[in-house]
DNA sequence: GACGGTGAGACGATTTCTGCCTTAGTGTCT
DNA sequence: AGACACTAAGGCAGAAATCGTCTCACCGTC
């Protein structure tokens, strides 16, 4: 179960500090819905989120939230292209603090299943509305998800892999991560770091670290 | 979060052998149809819950709801009645097998902690529709709520207590088990057996075991 | 074959949701 | 002070859902 968050008490400065901490309220509405729209469907599944709901969460009116989105749709959208950014920098920050490259694929694929398993709307619409997350991560006219997971880590492991094999092992590594993280349930538990360490040793590694770029 | 009840695949015997052990349809699809309520209810709260969800998570056509029930209301009203009648008797069960008050106390209270918080549908309401369920647990013109559940776990006390005390004895169990197990958290967890076992014997018991009736 | 019970679906009536609007209130800038 | 930008609150009409009831086909039992 999770927490009440109550939205009256925001606190002004969040832990992101690329950019300057000014936060304008154009920003803090924009963030107060994306967060509203995310413990909603955590709440009651995206079927029964209403505009209302999110407007009520978030502490504004309606009128303010066709003002920023158009619509449900659009809010949808750009909430789930706030949360791919959001868990993909989670994800890059994860293996920037690594020296190795063993280290940063185990730390990406941990801090990746740990963001999904976290993540209370995901594992809602996972759990009772898989129709509306399962078409996009899985065939989606040309994997453009596993394409764009694979492009958001690529910049992690550039400084390890050849330029030109960059992408192709981003894309790797990102579908491997999927298998285990999603459900049907793997036998490995990439929350779990040892376990996750031999799965990256034995399986994972030897496929990028041969020398022949492949086709 | 939830496992997936499949409904389809109802196991035909229940853990229920006080009566013969045929079950009607008609008893299979009210029991579906509480299940399903439940199930609904932890999902997606009251509010949200349909009377379309209902027949559809219980695996039979609405109109046959219709014709078991009378309509969202009064489903909700049995199963709120069947739900409680099943938590009362899970405590009791609890008291029978104990040898002692203080040991059969305990067990009431630990077991109902443990029936409160293993209740989804329950949760959900008391985290995010509490108005729909506080009315009921407080003031409700005379306490129904709380001579009822008193009235109910003093079968399992009778034996240990003067009969003219019963009544009075069992009130008073429940008003201190719900003192603890509802929000706001109390600092004792009535779940746990040790922490439980020194309330009853220092606050609950003295109180019970002396010999004047009171007014 | 008759019968009772069920699932599926259609139907209007009602309620809710949506998208857009106006109004009043608040804080900022000039 | 006054102009201005922005927002909360709520009204409104159309769209969509939900509700309650109905009919009909199907199926197992008698």
């Amino acid at each position: 179960m999770m927490a009440l968050p109550t939205m009256s008490s925001v606190t002004p400065e969040d832990t992101t500090l690329s950019p300057p901490p000014v936060e304008s309220p154009a920003d803090r509405i924009e963030e107060r819905a994306v967060r509203a729209t995310l413990v909603c469907v955590a709440r009651h599944g995206l079927a029964k989120t209403t505009f209302d709901d999110v407007a009520r969460e978030a502490g504004c009116a309606r009128a303010t939230l066709y003002r920023y989105f158009g619509g449900k749709r659009q809010l949808v959208l750009i909430t789930t292209a706030r949360e791919a950014a959001r868990i993909a920098a989670s994800i890059r920050a994860a293996a920037d603090v690594e020296e190795t490259f063993e280290d940063a694929v185990v730390a990406m694929f941990v801090r990746a299943a740990r963001e999904l398993r976290e993540h209370e709307a995901l594992q809602f619409l996972f759990a009772f509305e898989p129709e509306v997350v399962l078409p996009h991560v899985t065939f989606d006219a040309g994997n453009r998800f596993l394409v764009a997971a694979g492009s958001a880590i690529s910049p992690a492991i550039a400084r390890f892999i050849p330029a030109e094999r960059v992408e192709r092992a981003g894309e790797w590594l990102a579908r491997v991560a999927l298998t285990h993280a999603l459900p049907p349930t793997s036998p490995i538990d990439l929350t779990d770091e040892a376990e996750t360490r031999a799965l990256v040793r034995e399986l994972v590694l030897p496929g990028l670290l041969h020398s022949e770029p492949g086709t």
